[in-house]
DNA sequence: TCACGTACTGACTACCAGTCGTTAAATAAT
DNA sequence: ATTATTTAACGACTGGTAGTCAGTACGTGA
């Protein structure tokens, strides 16, 4: 008898019913202003129901932050399986990261949450650990990319992959957290560009880990990139 | 009559006494979990009473905040004073950022709500502007400093000075906020120590900047205090 | 038809930011 | 010296929210 996978189907439907709901009024008030009554009645249930599925307000927009991870991660997979030479896949998971920002702003947003712990308190274990094994699975993807470019002797071998990796996430997280704030005081005020900026700092990171060879490669197939493009504008 | 003049003093010194209960409690509990009864009895004083020198909870946070950017401020001006060259002194101010976090963790920590501001509702437009000042007093310092640097060709004349600072910070303030918040799991589980990361990634950054001249005037500089640490060993 | 378990709920509690009418004390005016 | 006025402070209150819990409705299996 097939009832009590259909009500595992059904319960797992409800908790995909309250993420929806949690997501929109989220997205619309942000975490402090969002209400619990709010979520529940965008999901058509009780409040009440919502702490049978969620543990908490926290646990819940961690939920929903999560989410926002899985298309990071599908983001990052997809900009380090081009084909391409390892170095310029190194550089495709800069771009992806700020087409994910662009795209996906209020779960770059809902980032500011995770990274503070000071506000973790309601925050369940099961849920912290969730975050974490996620948090993994999305630097897995940088660091083997970086490792593959060293194996190649496109890095140089005393790179040390995950703290390459946490570098190129520095620059670049730091560079989109000003362009979220205050885009448009850098633009106007100082005239600068924040995306330009951020492949600026990407590119000189990239300069000081490459080969000569790496160098080469990456040119090579910025060149090829640039020459596809302009084959595919006619 | 100096009777106003006394009434002023002891106005500005009841704002610093209230000052100093909020920065024991929102130290100790942080934004969230910090209640304005607490911060009240600590000051002696009527919950309400703080309302009349604060406009809301979050104002009273963004005071202590600006503190901490004071303290922040002072620190990177004796670090762009040491005499040095400029390029070295602009080395100097990463350090000194770095010393900050260690020394002020907390002040740093309440950075993450300035920065987030989706959280900003409850903030007055007074402290808002108060804080954007006190910002920029702070920018101002490091790219002056980047600026002499331009000026006396030890970085390329094409570097720009608010976008290296923005680099800079940015590779700063993003590996601070990791070792916040899992400094041990980066050491333990990783081998990785997060300062040195940062002082690799500031490189980086500054070998990208320099010309040939500035390499020289840097490692010169670095040696001088080399020696001169040692020489204060003995 | 009845007993049981499950999903759900509305009413409730505890708590907290922020307000308001009042009080007490210091200062100024008479 | 006495009264009026301004100022600083406060305690009691409001509105709103996260989270709880005793109870209900309904589908399931006997």
């Amino acid at each position: 008898m097939g009832i009590t996978e259909r009500k595992e189907r059904e319960k797992e439907q409800r908790r995909e019913d309250i993420l929806d709901a949690a997501e929109r009024v989220f997205r619309d008030k942000g975490l402090a202003a969002a209400t619990m009554d709010e979520i529940a009645e965008h999901a058509e249930l009780g409040k009440s129901t919502l702490y049978l599925y969620y543990k908490s307000k926290e646990d819940l927009y961690l939920a929903v932050t999560m989410r926002g991870g899985e298309h990071l991660y599908e983001m990052l997979k997809a900009a380090a399986s081009t084909g391409e030479p390892s170095v310029k896949r190194v550089w495709n998971m800069g771009e992806a990261y700020l087409a994910y920002f662009n795209q996906y702003r209020h779960y770059f947003q809902m980032y500011y949450f995770l990274e503070n712990s000071q506000l973790h308190s309601q925050v369940s274990p099961e849920m912290s650990e969730l975050c974490a094994l996620a948090d993994q699975k999305i630097w897995g993807v940088v660091v083997s990319t970086i490792q593959e470019a060293i194996d190649e002797g496109l890095f140089e071998k005393d790179v040390v992959p995950i703290q390459a990796a946490v570098m190129f996430w520095s620059n670049c997280n730091g560079l989109m957290r000003q362009m979220d704030r205050q885009d448009a005081y850098w633009e106007k005020a100082l005239n600068i560009n924040l995306e330009e900026t951020m492949q600026k700092g990407n590119m000189l990171l990239m300069e000081g880990m490459m080969t000569q060879k790496g160098r080469l490669e990456f040119e090579k197939a910025m060149n090829q990139q640039q020459t596809n493009r302009e084959k595919e504008e006619t």
